[in-house]
DNA sequence: ACGCAACTGGGTCAGATGACCCACTCCATC
DNA sequence: GATGGAGTGGGTCATCTGACCCAGTTGCGT
C-alpha cells in the first residue's frame, strides 16, 4: 500500500518468499503466495521483480550472504578445547532449536538450486561458506584454548560442516532433543580429539610455542599432511 | 499399453515417480510428469490410485522399507576397527558416488514428508530405519574386530548416521570426492576411537570376554554409558 | 464361442499459476 | 498549482495440473 523505493519492496518480498519457503517449501512460494505474505498486490511483484525465478535466484545470494553460524563459541572463556566446542555447537543447536523453519528453508533452497541449471554453483558457493565460517570458529577456539590443530584447518571445518549439518537434519526428522544434544558431545570429542593439548608440556616443535593469551598465537599448522 | 495386473502397474508407477522426482523434486512429479516416464495414459494413474497424494505415501512407505546401506560393510576381514569401518564408510560412498539422483530423492521426500501433515511420522521412521540399520553395522563392525563399544549402540548409531548424512549432503553439493574421502577418514577414526580395541589385553570389567571368533559375543555394552 | 469385468483412450473441467497490461493516483519538483 | 513519472490496482491470458468420466476393447474363465 505505502509507497516505497524499489530497494525496499525488494527486500520485503525477499523476506516475505523466504517466510513462505520456509513454510510451504520452494514448490509452494507462488507469486502470490509471496505477494500475499508481504502484503503486496501481485502487480508490485513484477513491478520489482522481472519474474518468480529472478527473485529465487536473489533470495539464494542473500541467504548465502547471511549465513552466520555453524558453530558459536560463547563468549566466557572455555575450560579446555572439547568443552568449548561442545557448548559451541549447543549454542548453534539452540538457534536451530528457535529457529527450525530457518533451517529447513535452507535445506530447501540448497536442494532447489542443485537441481535448477541455472543456479549450479550456488550449493557449492553455500558450502564453502559454511565451510569458510567453521574454518573461523575452530581457529578461535584453538586459539582460545591455545591448543592447535592436527589436520589442516580447512579438512577439520569440512568435517565439522559435516557433523552439523547431520544434526541437524536429524533433529528436524525426528525432533529429538536428547539424542541431538547426545551426537554433539560425540561431535566435540571426535574434533576435541584432532587438537593438541594446551598444558605447558613438552613443546613438540622446534617452534617456540609462546604465550597463550588468547589472541596473538594463530595456531596455524598442519598445512601438509 | 500391455495388460498387466493392478499390483505391477502401482509398482512401475511408483518407481517411474521415484525416477520423476529425483530429477525433477517432488512439485515436479506431477500426475503427467509420471505416467509419462512411465509410458502410461494418464488414466492408468488414476486406476491403480486414488490421488497423487496417495502414490506418494506409498512412495515414502517402499522407499523406507527398501533403504538398505548406511555402512556397507566390506565381505573380507578387515584388519582393525577403525579401518574396517573407513571401508565401509568408503563403499557406502561409492553407491552414492554411482547414483547421486538415488539420495537426492530422498533428500527430497524426506523434506517433502516433514511439510506435508499427513506425513507426518514419515521422516521419523526413516531415520529410525537409519539408525536400526547402523547399529546392525556397527555391531556387526565390532564383533568382526573383536571390539565392543564404549557407548550405547543406538547412541553411537545416530552419530554415525549424522555423519553420512553430513558427508551426502556436502558430496551432492559440490561434488568434491577428496573431500567426502578425507571426511570419511575422519569419521572412521572418530567412530573407532568409541572403540574398546582387541588385543588381548587386560579384561576391564569382570565379564569374561570371550571368543572373538566373530560370530556369538554379541559386545552389548554400556547400555548405561 | 461367449460374456463380462478388468483395463484403456481420449477427452473434459475447475482451479491454480506466471506473466503481463494499462488506466489511474499520488508525490516531488519546478 | 501544474506536471511527469514512480508506483498501484484490478483485471486478462495461456498454460498446467489433479481429478474425473465414459465409451470402448480385450483377455480370461467358462
Amino acid at each position: 500500500m505505502a509507497r516505497m523505493p524499489v530497494a525496499e519492496r525488494r527486500s520485503i518480498l525477499l523476506s516475505a518468499a523466504f517466510a513462505v519457503i520456509s513454510r510451504q517449501g520452494v514448490s509452494g512460494a507462488t507469486t502470490r503466495a509471496i505477494v500475499d505474505e508481504a502484503g503486496m498486490k501481485l502487480a508490485s511483484f513484477h513491478y520489482a521483480f522481472e519474474s518468480r525465478e529472478e527473485l529465487l535466484a536473489q533470495l539464494v545470494d542473500v541467504v548465502v550472504g547471511n549465513q552466520e553460524v555453524v558453530l558459536a563459541l560463547p563468549a566466557e572463556a572455555g575450560t579446555d578445547l572439547e568443552r568449548l566446542l561442545e557448548l559451541g555447537l549447543l549454542r548453534y543447536f539452540e538457534q536451530v532449536r528457535e529457529n527450525p523453519l530457518r533451517e529447513r528453508a535452507m535445506f530447501e533452497l540448497t536442494q532447489y538450486s542443485m537441481r535448477t541449471p541455472s543456479m549450479q554453483g550456488f550449493a557449492e558457493r553455500q558450502y564453502a561458506r559454511y565451510r569458510e565460517l567453521a574454518v573461523a570458529s575452530l581457529r578461535e577456539a584453538a586459539d582460545r584454548t591455545g591448543c592447535s590443530w592436527r589436520v589442516p584447518l580447512p579438512e577439520l571445518a569440512a568435517d565439522l560442516v559435516a557433523l552439523t549439518d547431520g544434526i541437524t537434519l536429524a533433529w528436524l526428522a525426528d525432533g529429538d532433543d536428547g539424542r541431538a544434544r547426545r551426537t554433539i558431545a560425540f561431535a566435540a570429542r571426535a574434533l576435541a580429539s584432532e587438537g593438541v593439548h594446551p598444558p605447558a608440556a613438552a613443546p613438540t616443535d622446534s617452534t617456540s610455542r609462546t604465550t597463550l593469551t588468547g589472541t596473538t598465537p594463530t595456531t596455524r599448522r598442519g598445512e601438509a599432511s
